[in-house]
DNA sequence: TCAATATACTTCACTAGTGTAGTATTATGC
DNA sequence: GCATAATACTACACTAGTGAAGTATATTGA
């Protein structure tokens, strides 16, 4: 069967969007961040003092939705920058205690989005499902 | 392995995202609308004179982003507006000649990001790909 | 009959992304 | 050694969505 006629873009579109919805009702009942903000602090957080444009090809988005996402989570307190001492050009992204905390508000409600996706698939599906999904996206991204 | 461990969510964002962002840039060659345009443009088209309200639950959105579409839509001239008759709330949303035209031009690149789709997965990989979603969105819709 | 409620749409402030065109700063090649 | 190219980020105008509060226009129930 064909892509079009099985609608795998319209289903991916769908599902990852009710997935999205789904999760950001999840995390603003927990409080404080999107699951934009919250994927993009998750990288700044594990990484430690990261460039940008790191963050920004690891959520594969552009430099400038980084400067803006950057902004406003430093504004909200919960990332601090500082210039790289290598390079001038360079702003290192590291966590603060409040945005680690914050971050560790959204483990359980994320946990629980995860069980849902645990609980969705049996066997090897899932691993297969993220095998598809990563076979699609590297050919995306080239 | 869980869902955690794969990064499932991640994925999944970031394949839809890229895929979407692959097809605006097919469909802006091709002249005229996004996809989110084509998206509201096809069930305006095929339900007639429909109002903004049924469009906006078509799509699972709320009436603002619809008011907003409208504007965007009316403004290059895809789509008329005019006041039912029976109720004078309700903004009748029709395709125009030009719309129907931009809607139809966006058939070939949209085989084309089919072609690509069908190109990433071999043998029965795409309809376990499509059941895999089906599942997931099925247990988000309810 | 008419006040209260519901409906259809609008407006606004916000998040979150895009692409394009910049500014600094660093790296490279003759 | 220095012009040129590449890199890291910024600025800006735009699309596209949300949620909350507002404006008309039906609909309803005592």
């Amino acid at each position: 069967m064909s892509a079009r006629e099985l609608r795998i873009y319209s289903l991916l579109q769908r599902t990852a969007h009710r997935l999205k919805i789904k999760a950001d009702t999840a995390l603003n009942k927990a409080g404080g961040l999107t699951t934009a903000q919250a994927a993009t602090m998750a990288i700044i957080a594990s990484k430690g003092p990261v460039p940008q444009r790191v963050v920004a090809e690891a959520l594969s988005q552009r430099e400038s939705a980084m400067t803006a996402m950057a902004a406003r989570l430093f504004k909200a307190g919960y990332i601090k920058k500082t210039r790289s001492t290598d390079d001038a050009r360079i702003w290192q992204l590291e966590a603060t205690d409040e945005g680690r905390k914050a971050l560790e508000r959204m483990r359980e409600p994320f946990d629980r989005i995860n069980a849902v996706l645990d609980d969705s698939f049996e066997g090897e599906d899932m691993e297969r499902l993220a095998r598809a999904l990563q076979t699609l996206l590297d050919k995306l991204e080239n």
